[in-house]
DNA sequence: CTGAAAGCGCTTACAG
DNA sequence: CTGAAAGCGCTTACAG
């Protein structure tokens, strides 16, 4: 009931043994004799000893804590990548530190410094749609400690990455509106600042142009990831002389706010113009809205990234940058329903 | 360029002075004058100095660190109320160390321990749906730990909340259907385990029972809170021998796994029943699929708890636990235009 | 198999 | 205003 904390000390002093014996034991050390370890241990849980982490960890020089930064939290993509990241960190032993940047540049750094003065072990971080200068990553690179980008990514610094194939992942979509005999598609980009914005972007003209369908620069709107920005890219579709029959939202969250803008203008847009957009990996958007998504594999990216993180981590030497380029894949509404109905018959209700 | 880390000591030699006036020049202690601050500050900054936080942490013994465990991330109002503690910890010095429990006691456990043993300066959690011991809890209160619960919380253990009134909630959204003229409710509900699915039916009860409606226990299905509970649920209320007008759903998630149920089994039902759940606060929910929602104020919960929580942690004296109960608020797909043109009209777009 | 010594990089409390 | 001493609670490297 006391609120004195146990220390290995204590333990040490009830056993008549050494600090180190004690520490070597509770951390199964094969220089300890069994009896021992586990007289030790007994004696450690009887006491209600808890290793005081922040000190093993600054006596041993690694925290087992990694820092994740994230743009936003409420994007579908980044909880999903965010939750299969700490899972994976945590079978792994490790934990983590989450910092948000809000799409802020300045946020993105202040917490890449912070995160490198609390000495996390390593960075997963997934930039901000703002421009902003590489210092920061400069200072990491020099500290030596091990990063990783997943989802969105800085070229050209030597870092790790695990991404999405969003040119291919845009073209395939494209394409298949063309081949469906859609012509006039037009593209509510993400910002150019980052590299997901282009690469969709890329795809989407890739696409057009080997249909032989000219791209037009009226209809393609840049702007950010939220469904603001949808709305008004909308709302500037309106004003072009003629509207499209598809339209290439560049996040779910912006195909929202096209939907939202057309509903205001006109409800019967809604049902007039097939939208596409990204998506995370999950079900749950296709439960409420089923149009065609290019479906990334979230889960997928957060795992990847920590695993090549704890490698970078744990290995002797300083391994090669490594670039996964994982797929998307296409998901009609057609597809929903069939997928919908596997999922039911595998994943049944574990409570209630 | 060296991965060599400038500690406190190399400023103190560059300088001639002493790690403690450099450590205290470095924190602005007023024991230091202004110039010598200046001179330590800069020196720093040049040094490429970054404290040590592990360190300061185990001398200080304040680690500055807030453990976060949820029962997932992928809850919309999860995410939310993650992000908004995050951004308030932030600004208040404070980092924060992200465990999910998947909706798993064990989980939840091993991970308050793990957060214990990290140091952290206080807990925020929200319970997972199993069943489970409260050892943990009782060990938590043993330290002196603070600790408060946001949204799922457990009652009679002296922990201070931040919760909504569920059952006022629910009653109010019951009640709103009642005056419609509806009289055949159902409710899937949630795990009588956990005091939210409770209220939530609680308040369901009152209002049927105030408006002389007697409660049929056939239309009450218990479950959890994600899509497949729901879908489930509804296959039941599908054998049955009368199938209800409207169907209250204990969360989001249930009602898009109703929603699909009944679309599956088919699709005139979900023109024919009307739902209703719970919702997190954010809008985006309803540009997707506007049925009533009894909307969760998601970011406010969490400032909430973190506040209550950082008070706790920097009073000097141990406080009486306190009881933060929100309002929830009713919105209907009527209101859903109106909010929007509100949110479009004041946020305006930063980027693109 | 066991332990005494030194150290991780800071801060606190006290003395000057 | 400045600093020497002690300590936070561990682990590492070395000696026995």
């Amino acid at each position: 009931m006391s609120k004195k904390r146990v220390r290995l000390a204590d333990i040490a002093e009830r056993l008549n043994l050494s600090k180190v014996s004690v520490s070597k034991a509770l951390r199964d050390h094969p220089d300890i004799s069994r009896e021992t370890r586990e007289l030790v241990k007994k004696t450690a849980a009887e006491m209600g000893y808890m290793p005081n982490l922040l000190a093993r960890s600054l006596s041993s020089q690694r925290s087992y804590m990694l820092g994740v930064v994230v743009p936003k939290l409420t994007y579908a993509l980044m909880a999903t990548a965010v939750e299969a990241i700490q899972e994976t960190a945590m079978q792994r032993g490790y934990r983590i530190v989450l910092a948000v940047s809000q799409e802020r540049a300045d946020w993105e750094r202040q917490h890449i410094e912070r995160l490198l003065a609390m000495r996390v072990d390593g960075l997963l971080v997934s930039v901000s749609q703002q421009v902003f200068q590489h210092e920061v990553y400069e200072r990491v690179q020099q500290m030596g400690v091990p990063l990783v980008f997943f989802d969105r990514a800085i070229e050209g610094m030597g870092f790790s990455r695990v991404v999405v194939d969003d040119r291919e992942g845009a073209y395939q979509a494209i394409a298949y509106m063309i081949r469906k005999g859609y012509r006039r598609i037009a593209h509510v980009a993400g910002p150019s600042t980052v590299l997901i914005g282009r690469e969709r972007r890329a795809g989407y003209e890739a696409a057009l142009r080997e249909a032989g369908i000219p791209v037009r620069p009226e209809w393609v709107v840049e702007g950010g990831f939220d469904e603001w920005h949808g709305y008004y890219a909308f709302k500037r579709l309106l004003q072009r002389k003629e509207l499209p029959e598809v339209i290439f939202a560049v996040t779910f969250p912006v195909a929202l706010g096209i939907r939202a803008a057309m509903w205001e203008s006109d409800p019967a847009l809604v049902d007039r113009i097939q939208l596409i957009s990204f998506s995370e990996g999950g079900l749950s958007e296709f439960y409420v809205y089923p149009h065609i998504c290019i479906r990334q594999p979230a889960r997928e990216i957060g795992r990847r990234a920590v695993e090549l993180l704890i490698e970078a981590i744990e290995s002797e030497d300083k391994l090669e940058p490594r670039q996964v380029v994982l797929k998307t894949e296409l998901i009609t509404p057609e597809d929903y329903l069939r997928r919908f109905a596997v999922r039911m018959a595998t994943e049944r209700p574990t409570a209630g």
